[in-house]
DNA sequence: TAGATTGTTAATCGATTAACAATC
DNA sequence: TAGATTGTTAATCGATTAACAATC
């Protein structure tokens, strides 16, 4: 198992983007692209970016650039995205609704299997072809579909029982939008995203 | 105008986190927190918080810590949420009726205030108490209100377009939910949710 | 007072960038 | 060949951490 050793976080983290960019130029029609041209394209210097693949491999061609299917496919491997990854779905409210009917997933490695809320007036109602099941059975269909990926759209006061339960049913990777920070055993990996998070972010340079 | 000098982009970042879990603990009926306690809290060195906060000034008492009503308040004026940002949302499918109906907003910093999209069959509709409007009108609407701030949930391949209108119109700060890199103007700040890009971030750590 | 915790300095650590030989 | 671009090294830059005097 070629496990590669202790690639900085921060690189991971900027692998999914260029992920994005080059499946964006690959249904351009595009066939190359350069360090230089997808810096640009994401405001980003040309030399992180060959430093970032350096870590994995030599990906690109001198005088040539970077064959985009060949590089596409490369970042899907060391991602894990070459596979769909089931994905449970907790808090059926309009944020869970979103994200069941979202049709970004299917490309990219996910595919939402399970869908969770304790709201007896919802519980049984077909989102997206998939029945809402109570919360009660979430330890048992998770398990039983092998389920490693969750995201948590419940209220912020009921999250971090949500994300024990996940913990222990053995979801391993918790994207969480409830504006709370979980603590999750070690070897669990939590995700953030809290739109007003980035709103305040942003404001702190708008003039008043 | 007070402004500070060049303070990182990266410590701005982590204001609006200091600011979640501050408004927890005082919900909590706290009254004092030490840069420890919210350190272990939040997974970053005490150091760190203290580092960060030094930039803006001295906000706590040594032996006591720090006053949690009074950090809070200094952190939601040096991040402009001491008022009330009108948004504008466009694009009004799953995700534009969640953001609409989110709750979330008002206690930090921002209230929708214009809703946009460009599909006659849910034009004139009411969401969250507001009429969805169409595109055509957006940049006169957001002129009159005076709207900075706005998210982005239309389909990928019109988000270019969307920020191009929002930035003509005046609106600084774009939250961006297409799972595309935006090219804008100097002066206009984008922030992206790309939830995918988030969980892609996590299976690399995942075995297969 | 004794204990706790701040704000700050200096040291360390890590990430980004510039530069260039290699080579397509 | 001439031009372009990679992968990598070394230099630079910036962020984090450790340590501690000050002081509540």
């Amino acid at each position: 198992m070629g496990k590669l050793p202790n690639i900085p976080d921060i690189v991971i983290g900027r692998l999914p983007i260029y992920l994005r960019a080059l499946a964006h130029m690959i249904q351009g029609g595009k066939e190359y692209t350069s360090s230089h041209e997808l810096g640009e394209r994401l405001g980003i210097s040309s030399a992180q970016i060959r430093k970032d693949l350096s870590h994995f491999g030599e990906f690109g061609k001198q005088g040539t650039g970077y064959n985009l299917a060949y590089l596409y496919e490369q970042i899907r491997h060391i991602l894990h995205v070459d596979q769909q990854w089931p994905v449970a779905i907790v808090g059926m409210g309009d944020l869970g609704h979103a994200l069941a009917n979202y049709r970004g997933f299917e490309t990219r490695g996910f595919r939402v299997s399970c869908l969770f809320d304790n709201d007896v007036k919802i519980i049984g109602d077909s989102v997206a072809g998939m029945e809402i099941l109570p919360i009660d059975v979430m330890h048992d269909v998770i398990q039983q579909q092998g389920v490693r990926v969750a995201m948590v759209a419940v209220p912020a006061d009921q999250a971090q029982f949500v994300a024990n339960q996940l913990a222990q049913a053995g979801v391993k990777a918790i994207l969480n939008y409830a504006p709370i920070t979980l603590a999750v055993p070690v070897g669990v990996r939590v995700q953030y995203i809290d739109p007003v998070a980035h709103l305040q972010h942003m404001t702190y340079y708008l003039e008043t």
